[in-house]
DNA sequence: AGCACGCCGACT
DNA sequence: GTCGGCGTGCTC
């Protein structure tokens, strides 16, 4: 009957703060996933039917529209439901990570044809050597098996472990399924997508923050309707609605930026582990430097595991040197030892280009007066100005206050009495260009490379040989191929291995090391040197040696009695409130409703180690508990039992891998 | 996300 | 004395 058909009560989930879907009338029953447009206040907003009951006493407002585009698919609607659940999200801000940007806007009218997809799988691959060819032909029996399964492909760096998951890719696109590559900071790797475009003879579909709002809607509407086979991407691109995902990719799996810090805080990688699992796919996770989590999942079986042993194509890694500063200081007020200096000057002579790295933007990490000892901080946050010489300013690298270079101390008033301590790149590349005034240096950081395209260009500046010297920070250290780079100078080996992060030493290990990779990849041999306080270390003696899974082992020995990740789950609890006591009042209350009984331990409350963040002073509590424990329900139990007062603020962190 | 409501600083 | 800052709450 006509009455009845105008009453039906749908659930359409908002990609807002909403944990709850809302109910609306439709005229007929839609099929779960189907995009609509709903009245919300006095506005118009596009949702999703989502498969559960509505509310049946709530008065329904009719449905204004329903959109011509393919229903999200159900293991998307699942993935979605899954991830708000485990990171304690709220499900609209989750579904809004896939579809925001697409579903704000009304799709055009007539949508520009879509460029990409067309990537040709019978294209036959490079020429692959044994133990790649094996490696590959395992990965495509797994996504033939069309199960579930979770693999590591661990390859030193240069082994050619893209050339390998990539013949997994083309399996997939074989059988007629899609493939998503997850990639850490998508922007930067132009090099990857030529090595892409030479496998398929076609441009994968790329989905990364820097696209236009009309590409990322027609690269979304192209995933949804199967026409695009391959993307790459960065985290959010897990969140596309791919109607027939054969394959998940994780490149480079132990990159942090993998974690996304704001918003819904979740770490790519394992949603990528959930993401397979609900499509009944592969999922492949790739590194020179597996995580300790990974390497342990495999250790326990649950992960298969392939090794990729030697530099595919003849190049042999390189030596690994340290220079103890102690023994070899540089000259006063520098930062290069007279043995590194040395080294540059061999590699400069023969027509090679060198590779500095240190993490640090800026000038100088430090600023203080001589006269009475005044350090320039950030009046927001609990940190030191970062001096940027080139702009003429000191900037928070927290939450972005600059000033202009003071003249005068504000403390003493002394006039020109600022001394910089430590270095930063710029300043690296001060006395670069003061000791080899004929050699043409770049720096390569977030703040002087912007965007892709900057980021293109200054790889071709380096590959054409116009560079001689690149300094850079992290963002030099994955991916990138310079056939003529045979000198990697690490010019503090010790910087992040201080502070109390449970990972500290795994981190240092895994960027040095991907950083000491980009030696020598050619014919040429390469060479890393690391400058160090502390050559003993054992994340330096296991550069050295390059014994990394015997590293990874003591962490592992380390980490396991005290039930510290993996071998226990972490969630953090983050208090922050602009007035200091109500920070800590609020964090000593949940202290005393914190969850207890066996294998559940809560250490805190203490201030955060950035204790005080854009205006806000935050205290911090940690939830460690035995790894057979879930511990959203402790979290949902301890968080209500807790009333929180206006102005202050708890965010929850589950598996947290900063420590700020 | 918007839009309204509601308490604390610099001004016509 | 008001204008307006944005923190908080609400939208089926």
């Amino acid at each position: 009957m006509a009455s009845a058909s105008r009453n039906t009560r749908i659930s359409v989930l908002l990609p807002y703060k909403f944990d709850t879907a809302f109910t609306y009338a439709a005229p007929a029953p839609l099929p779960p996933g189907t995009l609509v447009r709903v009245p919300l206040g006095s506005r118009i907003v596009t949702g999703a039917v989502w498969d559960e009951p509505p509310d049946e006493q709530i008065a329904a407002r009719p449905v204004a529209e329903i959109l011509d585009y393919p229903p999200l698919p159900e293991s998307l609607m699942r993935f979605m439901d899954w991830v708000a659940s485990y990171t304690l999200a709220k499900r609209g801000d989750v579904l809004a990570l896939g579809l925001k940007e697409a579903l704000l806007t009304p799709p055009p009218k007539r949508a520009k044809p879509f460029h990409f997809g067309g990537a040709d799988a019978t294209r036959p691959g490079p020429a692959l050597s044994p133990a790649q060819q094996d490696a590959a032909g395992q990965l495509c029996a797994a996504v033939r098996d069309l199960r579930f399964s979770v693999t590591l492909l661990d390859g030193v760096t240069g082994s050619g472990k893209t050339e390998v998951y990539l013949e997994a890719v083309a399996q997939a696109l074989r059988q007629g399924r899609q493939a998503l590559v997850l990639l850490p900071e998508i922007a930067l790797s132009v090099q990857f997508l030529a090595r892409f475009t030479a496998r398929f003879g076609a441009e994968p579909a790329l989905w990364h923050s820097e696209l236009t709002p009309a590409r990322r809607r027609e690269t979304l509407r192209a995933v949804a309707h199967g026409r695009a086979d391959v993307v790459i991407g960065a985290r959010s691109a897990l969140f596309l609605p791919f109607p027939q995902l054969g394959l998940v990719v994780v490149d480079e799996e132990h990159e942090n930026a993998f974690k996304q810090e704001e918003g819904v805080i979740y770490h790519a990688r394992d949603m990528a582990v959930v993401r397979a699992k609900l499509c009944t796919c592969p999922c492949v996770l790739v590194s020179a430097t597996p995580s300790l989590e990974t390497v342990e999942n495999a250790a326990q079986g649950r992960y298969a595991r392939l090794d990729l042993p030697a530099r595919h194509g003849g190049a042999v890694l390189p030596t690994v040197r340290a220079i103890d500063l102690r023994a070899d200081p540089p000259e006063r007020g520098q930062f290069l030892s007279p043995r590194l200096l040395a080294a540059m000057d061999e590699t400069l002579a023969r027509n090679e280009q060198v590779m500095l790295f240190l993490n640090r933007r800026g000038y100088a990490p430090l600023t203080l007066c001589r006269q009475c000892g005044h350090r320039l901080a950030c009046p927001h946050c609990s940190a030191w100005l970062v001096e940027h010489r080139g702009q003429g300013r000191l900037v928070c690298h927290h939450c972005g206050h600059a000033i202009r270079r003071p003249s005068s101390c504000p403390a003493c008033t002394a006039e020109e009495s600022f001394v910089p301590i430590g270095p930063g790149v710029e300043r690296i590349a001060e006395e670069v260009a003061a000791r080899f005034p004929g050699t043409p240096a770049l720096i390569m950081a977030s703040d002087a490379i912007a965007g892709p395209a900057e980021a293109a260009q200054a790889a071709a500046r380096i590959e054409s040989r116009e560079i001689g010297i690149v300094i850079g920070t992290q963002m030099v250290a994955k991916g990138w191929h310079f056939p003529h780079l045979t000198l990697v100078g690490v010019v503090d080996a010790d910087l992040g291995l201080a502070g109390g992060d449970l990972r500290a030493g795994e981190h240092t290990l895994q960027i040095l090391h991907q950083v000491a990779g980009r030696a020598g990849r050619a014919e040429a041999p390469g060479r890393v040197l690391l400058q160090s306080f502390t050559p003993d270390h054992p994340v330096i003696r296991a550069l050295l040696s390059g014994n990394l899974p015997a590293f990874m082992a003591q962490e592992a020995a380390a980490r396991r009695p005290g039930h510290w990740p993996p071998f226990g789950r972490l969630a953090a609890l983050i208090v922050s409130a602009a007035e200091e006591r109500l920070a800590d009042q609020i964090a000593r209350e949940l202290a005393r409703a914190a969850p207890h009984g066996p294998g559940i331990a809560v250490l805190g409350p203490a201030p955060a180690p950035i204790a005080l963040l854009r205006g806000k002073f935050r205290r911090r509590l940690l939830l460690k508990t035995a790894r057979d424990i879930a511990v959203q329900p402790l979290l949902r139990a301890w968080l209500g039992a807790v009333e929180l007062p206006r102005h202050v603020r708890v965010d929850v962190d589950i598996d947290p891998v900063s420590f700020m």
